[in-house]
DNA sequence: CGTTCGCTTGAGGCAGCTCAAGTTGCGTGG
DNA sequence: CCACGCAACTTGAGCTGCCTCAAGCGAACG
């Protein structure tokens, strides 16, 4: 991929690999995720700033980094479609995975703390991205309060979030987890219009071991005990829920 | 304590026990904790704003809540003095620690995201704070791009923050999470101008083993062991660092 | 067609949990 | 002022859920 002679955020995003910038200049108007971007109350007026504010979308190829650990942060990424996977690592390489992020879900906004990202975004599937430049969202935060609010929802959001992900990883039995996982995905994916029976796992059993703190040995072990037990049904990536009370009965959340 | 027939804010406000609203009005520009709560390059009109926007400094008695699962939201809140623990539970009871905040940290961000608070902040001591009402913060973001960051960042850290905990409770052995805790302690108390080598701590072991993801048993033993190595000395809540060096060993994170 | 990757399953080990007993310090009431 | 009760903590002994190590299998891919 060629680099090319541009000044500020474009210098950035080509210096990383297999990202190549989209051709297609869609409407926020009539995007398919606008009920996950913005919020409901938006006028046309504020719709029309925005529209204007998305500089660009972008491709991230399977399996690259649309954000590294370090790396300057300039912009919140919005994905249009696809799925992500957000990271934070230590010096000696121990990897957690804080999240996976889909259609409408929103990357990047650890950047604003310091300015450089904390951690990594990693597509597992060819996605398609909005960039907000992060200073073009202050300025429409200020003249638009409904905007102002949703964004600071996003990140609040983002912070309870983590606590339940914290009170996951502290308290609950591998079982819990995984079927708390699947809970959580499918209720996302049908919030999505996907069926809330079936799913492909975007994600490896290691993935999601680094995502709920557990080895792939034990994640393989738990989905195969589901399995048994006529829960789910699953055959490599593809899932299937078959007793929603019984999943609801092991993590105690009613879906 | 009397229920006052108030309205708005201090309705909510005087139905949680315990708590009393402090005569003293600070202000901001010479307040102790300014460099905490205010960023550093704002300037005197915008101070006086934010002290205008501090409609209410309050105390919270010792073991009584600042915040309930559930409540309304309406403002964040800034610490003056005192120590807090932010909880957040299940249905069924358990509870996980998410952070301990001490003066200049703040608290209620997680109520943005749905007007109701998802957390409980219960005072570890006698505490004093200041009350920021959301729409006065939303006001001052929209005229002060100086605050506006700021308070962006302060959601932002809290986001890198809970996701280095996630790290550790997902990948750390007990030993490296209680000396991981208290180097955070001492840093976060030494930046506050207090001794670097010794504290008080102000939570049970039980409080340090909810939010470390451990049982009290544990956090009992691996202090122990680390009193046997000579790393610290502690006798019930008091905590002195012999080797500091040791801590790191451990921690892998250069203090 | 061989290699690699992702996954499953088994066997054994161990870190942290559970259960239990005992100590210490502190507030409270006689 | 002492006796008592209670909350916080320590320590020991045994248990267990998840980890580690290891072997094997099927699908994808060059």
């Amino acid at each position: 991929m060629p680099h090319r002679a541009d000044e500020g955020l474009h210098t950035v995003l080509t210096k990383i690999e297999e990202v190549t910038r989209s051709k297609t200049k869609v409407s926020c108007a009539n995007c398919h995720t606008r009920d996950f971007c913005l919020p409901q109350n938006i006028n046309d007026y504020e719709i029309d700033r925005v529209n204007r504010i998305v500089q660009m979308r972008r491709t991230i190829k399977k399996g690259s980094k649309l954000i590294k650990t370090g790396m300057a942060f300039h912009a919140i990424y919005a994905i249009r479609t696809g799925f992500f996977k957000t990271s934070v690592s230590t010096e000696s390489g121990q990897e957690h995975l804080v999240g996976f992020q889909m259609t409408g879900d929103s990357l990047g906004m650890d950047g604003i703390a310091t300015q450089k990202h904390s951690s990594d975004v990693i597509a597992l599937e060819d996605s398609d991205i909005c960039v907000f430049p992060i200073h073009e969202i202050e300025n429409l935060s200020r003249v638009s309060p409904v905007f102002q609010r949703h964004f600071l929802q996003m990140l609040s959001k983002e912070i309870v979030r983590e606590s339940q992900s914290m009170l996951m990883l502290s308290q609950m039995s591998a079982e819990i987890r995984v079927a708390s996982f699947i809970q959580n995905l499918t209720q996302r994916l049908r919030a999505r219009g996907f069926s809330n029976t079936e799913l492909l796992l975007r994600m490896t059993r290691v993935e999601m071991g680094q995502y709920l703190g557990l080895k792939l040995e034990t994640i393989s072990r738990t989905l195969s005990k589901l399995s048994h037990n006529n829960i789910i049904e699953i055959n490599r990536r593809h899932l299937r829920i078959l007793d929603k009370a019984g999943l609801m009965r092991i993590t105690g959340i009613s879906d």
